[in-house]
DNA sequence: GCCATGCCTTGACATCGATCAAGCCCGCGC
DNA sequence: GCGCGGGCTTGATCGATGTCAAGGCATGGC
């Protein structure tokens, strides 16, 4: 069965598919990028390695990891099909953070010089690095809003809703999805321990919002995304009301 | 008197200060833009506006702000001269965030189609672009490690040694600089409350590290950058090695 | 098969920072 | 001068999440 704001939703995915399947036909036409398979846990950069090259992710997925002068660090970001890497290079000739691929995967290599070139002719490649850009930014700040502004509980349950949604928009199957992360490599992106993902899962497994689908507990069957949401927004719902950072306990980041 | 590391840093922050000067010499000779003044807390823009333009901040200060469907909000970010903003409206047509002054400021507004054609003919401006963009991504992904794995303290002088940074950057006085913001949106920009923000300042005037300047509180003299990180580094200690996040309670987020 | 290892879960307890509350200070309008 | 309001500080208390610890369960080497 399906209901009309899930025939909007299905479309909305079924086009955003489509735009990262046309902008990878463009770059293979326009640029012919070299293409190079990476393996769970190998890096397709270093932060302080010579920037040279962008990254469009063909498949796989790949973690970015940033670390501070003192030793502090952090997963950063997440990158799935279609989405580009290593804009953090070019603003200093060096990137600034480690991406490192967490299943195999395909890579393709894009000469940051080429790109300029072929964008001088190409109006759509010069739309399309703008718009990735665009897009990275965008979705950083709101990572940073759900690690500031939300509780733990409600803080896991929206980064499984980012999974599946990533997953949704490029056309791959969400009714089972493999974590490809262990608790400890969550709890750093989500800025917790990795008791706290535990315990956190484990409620939303309680609350039949998720089951695990393997016995190793890192495949999970999402009953829904709209009960993820509703999840979330039960976290928040004791903090009624009140809502900006500094608002509420929940609100810690 | 002038140590060879502060000799080192001062020659960087002149390099710095004249490569803001040089981009914005190089929009004035290409785009003539069109140039607006903004008063405290009015809009450049606003999220769902209708994206068409970005914008180059020539003189004042500009708090970019986020906030989620359900009404949480952040301060995602602070804007200086030379600084770019509206990045986030490219991907969508629509701006995502909201992009209001924190005092009175000239901003320059450029059509986004403008610059566009403007960049195939200057390579200079397009890398000028291109460079402001990966510097938005790399201090996003900086500020979100700041916020998720320094305690409070910390995160406090982190964000006056920024302020700081960012001044001497751009060839402004830095001995005493006014916070143009109240203790209730440096807390929403860092993820705690108006209360601990202002406890941290207190312990950074015990410490010396800082002390204020107006008996409004508002301003402030800082001892010297380099203290407000031993300071940084001070909270650390506690915690010793441990250093990734979720390895300490220091380490919060 | 068996053990070693790594990852995960769960409980008990500690602590940082949020919440609640009271009061101060400064600027402003009258 | 005086009262008012917004912003700030400080203290007391509470609670979410970190820390520590013990144990379970898969996987892989032998």
């Amino acid at each position: 069965m399906t209901t009309p704001v899930q025939a909007l939703a299905d479309a909305d995915n079924r086009r955003a598919s489509q735009q990262i399947t046309d902008t990878l036909a463009l770059l293979t036409e326009t640029l012919r990028p070299q293409r190079r398979i990476v393996h769970a846990g190998e890096p397709l950069y270093r932060a302080g390695g010579r920037f040279g090259n962008l990254f469009v992710l063909n498949s796989g997925f790949v973690k970015i990891v940033n670390a501070s002068a003192d030793g502090r660090e952090q997963v950063a970001g997440l990158k799935f099909r279609g989405d580009w890497l290593g804009f953090d290079g070019i603003a200093n000739g060096a990137y600034s953070c480690d991406a490192v691929a967490l299943d195999t995967g395909e890579v393709w290599v894009i000469r940051y010089e080429d790109l300029l070139c072929a964008c001088v002719n190409s109006r759509a490649l010069m739309s399309a690095l703008h718009v990735a850009m665009s897009r990275e930014i965008a979705r950083d700040r709101d990572s940073m809003l759900s690690r500031c502004t939300l509780p733990a509980d409600a803080r896991v349950a929206e980064f499984l809703r980012y999974w599946v949604d990533s997953l949704e928009r490029r056309g791959l199957r969400t009714d089972q999805i493999a974590l490809r992360m262990t608790r400890a490599e969550i709890g750093n992106y989500l800025g917790m321990t990795l008791e706290t993902v535990s315990r956190a899962l484990s409620r939303l497994a309680r609350d039949q919002v998720i089951s695990f689908a393997s016995k190793g507990r890192r495949e999970v069957s999402i009953a829904s995304a709209n009960a993820l949401t509703a999840f979330v927004q039960r976290c928040l719902a004791p903090a009624t009301s009140a809502a900006s950072v500094g608002s509420a306990q929940a609100v810690c980041c």
